[in-house]
Formats: C-alpha cells, sequence, structure tokens
DNA sequence: TATGAATGAGAATTCATTCAT
DNA sequence: TATGAATGAATTCTCATTCAT
C-alpha cells in the first residue's frame, strides 16, 4: 500500500522463477513415480502447492513440463560430473571414483533414471526437441578419454578402450541393476536394495570395470 | 446361424486359444511400443482384429493382460536361454556366447526391455502378483556358477565371482545401450544403431566381461 | 436370455443409426441456438439424453458434429427443395412461390441460419472438408435458369437474368431480416417477427423480385 | 520511477484515451476474426500490445468489451452514412449510390457483418443494454423517406414502398453474399469474391433494387 | 496508468470398462 | 465364443477474470 514496500518488479521475478523451480521440482518427483505417462498436472499441482493452470502458464503442456523437468535432470547431473575432478587422481583410482559416483549419483537420484526411461519410451523426442539436452553430451568422456591415455601411458591400463563405450558400460552396471531392482528382487528372490547387497554390487562394479582396463 | 454349424468343442477350443495367442501378441506389441501406462485397449483390440471385449474376457483388465503378457515374454526368453547349452563349450567360450546371446535377443524382442521398464515403474507389481513369474528365476544363473566354477578350476577364471552379478552385468551392458540408444544416440550425435556401432557395442561387451573374468 | 427374442443384429444397427440421428438433432438445436463456439458437448448429451461419450464414439469430435449437423441440415432442405416442382407453375407464380418458400424454411428452420453464420465465420472450412455439402449445390439454380428462360419466351420476364445471382438475392432479403432480427427490432423500436411485420415483410420481398424480373 | 518524470494530467488522459483506441480497434479485429464466442482476451490483450489486466480495466469483461466495440462499429457506419448526402442527387442515382455504399461499406468493414452476426447470436442482448445503439436508428431510413416520396412525386417511382423494407432489402442483398461468401463460393465452385464476380454482384443488385422501384 | 502472477470454473476429450445380445 | 453400443470417471487443457504491486 506504502509507496515504500513497493519494490515490485524484481520481488515479483524472483516470485515467478520461485513458482517455476517449484513446479519443475514437483513434476520431477511425479515423473520419477509415475513416468511421463502415468504422472497427473493436478498431482503436480498439489506437489507444488500451486494452480494448476499456472504450470501451462509457466510450461504450455504437458511435454514441454517433461522436456523442461529433463533439461534440469540433466543439468544437474552434469553439475555434479563437473566437480569430480578425476584427472588429479591416478588412473585406477579415477575411474574407480567413477563408478561409484555414477552408483551414488543413481541412488540418491531415482528420478534421472525413471525419466531416462520415459524419454526413451518416447523415442528421445523430448530431447531431439531441446538444443540444451543435445548439447549436454557429457564432459566426462572428454575426461575419460584423458584418463584412459594416461593410464595406457604408465602402463596400467590397455589401449583401444573407446570412452564413450566405457562410459556407457559404467552407466550401465549401475543402470540395470537400479532401474530393475523390484523385478530382479523378485525373480532371484533376495533383496537388491539391503546394504549388503549395495555393497557387494558395488564392488563388483569396480572389480569388471578395472579388472578390464587394468593389465594384468 | 442354425444350430448345424456349430462348431465341435475341441474346435471352439482350438479356436479361443487361438485367439487369446493372437491378443497376447498384440499387447506384446503395444506394451513394447508405449509402455504400459500408454498402451491403448482399443489399440490392442485393433492390433488383435478381436473385439475389444474378448480381451476382458480372457483377461479381465489392462493389468492382468500385462501380467499375462510379462510372463510369457519371460517363458520366451526362458526357452531361448535353455537352448544355449553354454557347457558344452570351453568356460571362455560360453561367456563370449552368453553375451551375444544376451544382445542378440535384446535386439530381437524390444518389447523385453519396454516391459521389463514398465514392471519396474510399477514396482515389479506384475511380477509380485505372479507365481509362474517369481519361479522364472532363471536357469542360467545356476549354469553361469557351474561355468565359473569350471574355469576356475582350469586356472582361466578368476575365482570368487558371483554368478548373480555377473548375470546381471551381462545384461546390463547390453540393456542399457539398447533401451536408451535414442537419447544416447542424440546426446553423442551418433547413431548407436549403425551396423558398425552394434558390432563395436558387442566386442567392447565381450572384453569388458572376458577382461573382468579372465586371468591374465 | 431366450434364443427368440435375440434377432439382435438389426435391431442393435437401428439403435445405432437411432442414436446417431438423436444426437444429429441435439447437436443442431444447440448449434442453432448457440452457434460452433458457444454449443457445448455437455449441453449436446443431455438434449439427446445419452452419453457424452457416444457422441464422440459416433462423430469423433466437435468439428466433425458440427459437419455432420451441416450435411444434415443441407440434406433437409436440399429434400424441401426437390419437391418443389416450380415448373408446374407459371413463371411468375414460380417466382413468388419461391420467394414464399425461402422466407417460410427459414423462418421454420431457424438452425439453418446460425449454421450457416457458424460455418461462414470459420470460411467454411466443414463445407470444405465435406464432399458432400460440396455436391449439394443446389438444383434450384436448374430449376430457376429454366424459369427466366420461360418467363423471357413468353414476355413476361426481362432477359439477362442471371439465376445464381437472383437466388443469391431471394435467399439475401430473406435471411438478412430472420438472423438480424433480434439488432433490426431493437434498433426500429419495432417487433419484426409479430405477425403483420412478417406479412408485410413477405409482401414487400415478392414485389421486389417480381418487379425486378417483370417487364412493365 | 521518480517522482518528476511523472506526466502531466492532460498527458496521461491523453494516453488514456489512447489505449482505449488501441484496445478496441483490437477488440473489433479479434471479433471479427473469431466472433463474440471464439475471440479470446489474451489474443486481444496482445493485438492491442497491451496487457490483458488493463482491458479489464478500461471496459469491464469481454461483455461490455464487445459491447463498446459494437457501439464503435454503429458509430462508424453511420457517421460514414452522413456524409451520403443522397438528397443533392435525382432519386434514381441516390438509390443506385446507397445499394454502392452499402456494398461497398461492407466488403471494407467484414466486421461489421460478423460483428451484427454475433450480435444476433445473442439475441441482440449488447444493443438492448445498450442506449447509445438503440438510438443509433440510422438515419438514412428518414432520408431514404425523402428519397421515395420525391421519387414518386416525380412520377419515376413506384408508390407504397416501405422505406424501412427497402433499406433492410438493401443491406440484405450485399450481406447475405458478403457473409456467406465462403460457403457459397465452395458450393457453387465459383470465387465470389473475385474482382469480376463483385462486379457482377454490384450489377445485379443495382438492377434488382431500381427495377423494383422503377416505374416502367 | 500499467503490469505480470495467479486462479477457479469449466470444456473438450480420453480411457478402461460394462451392457445386452 | 464373439460383438457393437454405451458409460462414468478421469485428464488435459482453456478461458475469463482477479490479485498485488
Amino acid at each position: 500500500m506504502t509507496r515504500d514496500n513497493a519494490a515490485p518488479v524484481e520481488e515479483r521475478q524472483r516470485d515467478a522463477d520461485r513458482s517455476q523451480a517449484i513446479i519443475l521440482a514437483a513434476a520431477r518427483d511425479e515423473f520419477a513415480e509415475y513416468g511421463l505417462g502415468g504422472a497427473r498436472m493436478d498431482r503436480i499441482a498439489e506437489r507444488a502447492g500451486l494452480n494448476k493452470r499456472l504450470i501451462y502458464y509457466y510450461f504450455e503442456d504437458k511435454e514441454k513440463l517433461f522436456q523442461a523437468a529433463l533439461e534440469q535432470a540433466y543439468r544437474d547431473i552434469r553439475a555434479e560430473e563437473q566437480q569430480l575432478k578425476l584427472l588429479d587422481l591416478k588412473p585406477a583410482e579415477a575411474l574407480r571414483k567413477l563408478v561409484e559416483f555414477t552408483w551414488d549419483y543413481y541412488l540418491q537420484h531415482p528420478e534421472f533414471l525413471t525419466m531416462l526411461n520415459s524419454a526413451n519410451l518416447h523415442r528421445a523426442r523430448h530431447i531431439q526437441g531441446s538444443q540444451q539436452a543435445r548439447e549436454m553430451n557429457s564432459p566426462l568422456i572428454e575426461m575419460l578419454a584423458q584418463l584412459l591415455e594416461r593410464g595406457r601411458k604408465d602402463g596400467s591400463f590397455r589401449g583401444g578402450v573407446d570412452p564413450l563405450q566405457l562410459y556407457v558400460s559404467i552407466a550401465g552396471l549401475s543402470y540395470f541393476y537400479l532401474s530393475n531392482n523390484h523385478t530382479l528382487s523378485a525373480i532371484f528372490g533376495r533383496d537388491l536394495m539391503s546394504a549388503k547387497s549395495r555393497h557387494e554390487r558395488l564392488n563388483h562394479m569396480v572389480d569388471v570395470i578395472l579388472g578390464y582396463v587394468l593389465i594384468n
């Protein structure tokens, strides 16, 4: 009411940004839990504590919202990958750390797995449509290439390893186990998510990757 | 119309069995393409060339239909796994063959990947509900255990390898690549499904698995 | 239940046809009252006394329903036009009858006016999309041409009258008055729909058309 | 931002008037294109390059905005009609000129036709609610009455012509053709808006009106 | 005067499922 | 066994309108 507490523009902008961020987080959770097809705009609004109409105001429709949430998910993982500093470690240690990182990240971000699944069910349409996502080409590949080269030079790593293939393999070892843990647990009759099982899995994966790369 | 051309009992039974099989195949294709959530009963009926009502007659509801299709998918892959006769080969050759089989099977049965995804998005509810599926515990695990033991005994394989972990790893290496190929292709700007790419991937996976298991 | 009262196929077909006809009539009334944009699918269902879903089952969506209703409206008016037998009358009498017919038909079928308006607001998209409607080219034009020729030959009508133009004029004289009667009544402060006013209008229109066409 | 560059009162008033005029023009275009029901407040704001909220500030709601736009449309046509000076011409020439004027005005102001349609779909509610519009009773009627009287006196026009009926007829001849040109063009398979067609229509209409009114 | 953020009530459409035969 | 007709409960999305500054 008074002129003093006006300061409206930036503050309202902040509100807008905040609302969008809240919606995005709610969408992430909903998509994580139900996938793109199973997600409900109503529930996203409810999770966000905001009016459903506002989601359309900011994100146009469900598809675009998913795309925005997916982009955010990529930004998040890439940001963490940036922190890794693998090149400060000895090659073998760096590889072990990468396996661990991948495993931990997937464990803590199940939404990443689910959204990746949804995106692929829809033939990555949401990524094709997003320049941003397409440019999200992981910096890890480059880092991994250097790592492999270094290991090869110091005689510890085998040569001829394609960093992209290795990256995909590292991801795949964690991903399959975590993404399908319900089915696997049911079929094998063991709880694959117990602390012990998780520990064994991580050890195994490190063994596989190092066993493959290390000479001897 | 007339009572006379009513089919004999066995014939009608044959028709019924045939209809069910047709529906199941149609469901498999639909679930493969759209996932459980995205699948449409109407489209399944259309694919099957049969009345929608008939699906309900035989399979009760969408969930049960999915479960039946999933069970069928497991039966199919298990049946092929049975044929593998890995124990007729030398341990290393057997492992290579298993990697190849897994890769080829996933390549030729994309529905298996999609349905596995859907099943896990729903926390394997459809497997919990299916004694059949739970008992589908792959005979491969046992075979793999023997294989590893044999390799260890003849000095070619390292010891201490958990067959279940190895099985999951072999599956994961193929699965991640194929299930997410759209996203990966988009992000890396390469067609991961070209003949060349597929060939490289298979080689890499064999290298990883053998590199891990083989001594020296 | 008993085998005898089965006779299902034709009867059910009759139901289907009946349902579609009911929906079409309800749609016609709704479109007449509110136009295409203002019509409500809910209200159409209610008017029809049928489930809203059924409308989509038979007509796909609102646009297609409007198109179907429009086609029906054209079929209806063409059917009545067919009955006119103008060529049995003397030319001047035939023209008078045509003016009267047009006036009466529009009076009794206000939905025709409203739907024509809606169709044109949408740039006749619904007619372009309907071969049927495009072929609905009134047989009256041909009849009118013969009429004019006959009148010219017997010396009562002027020559050089384009039947299409005349047809449009006859329609326009009734149409404008009836379609805009609310506005006109309000502005001129007279009830243009009173029996007296309607009578005067009809006389005037006959005078205009005959005054134009007749020699002397 | 600072108090100093606050505009003086008259200037702000000028801005306000300008904004209202801009909104009104934008509304006219939107209503012309989509009708009252199909018009979107968002689009009107966009067309106007002004904030949607401002429309509500000045015009209260969509209905009132339509009413204002309609009143403006009437003001515009009446203003042009005022300029006609029909009484300076010989009766027959004056009539011809009126037919031409009506045709040209409708051609150049399609929004007038669309808005008239919308107004009548809503039973002229917007005119009932507007004293202004009700008083917009065209001065032409009076002019036409004098014209007809003059023609009758000089022996060129028939007697007993109701000026209101004639006015409605003149309008109707143009209106039907233009308002429904899409449908008519589609059904008759001719472009009724080509230069040639338009020319023919105008000639025909003049012939009809003069043919009706002129003696001999 | 002017604006971006936010909302509630609806509207079209979809979908699994059941009815009736 | 097989089928077309019919339905109720969502679900996405739209739209005029108001809030707060």
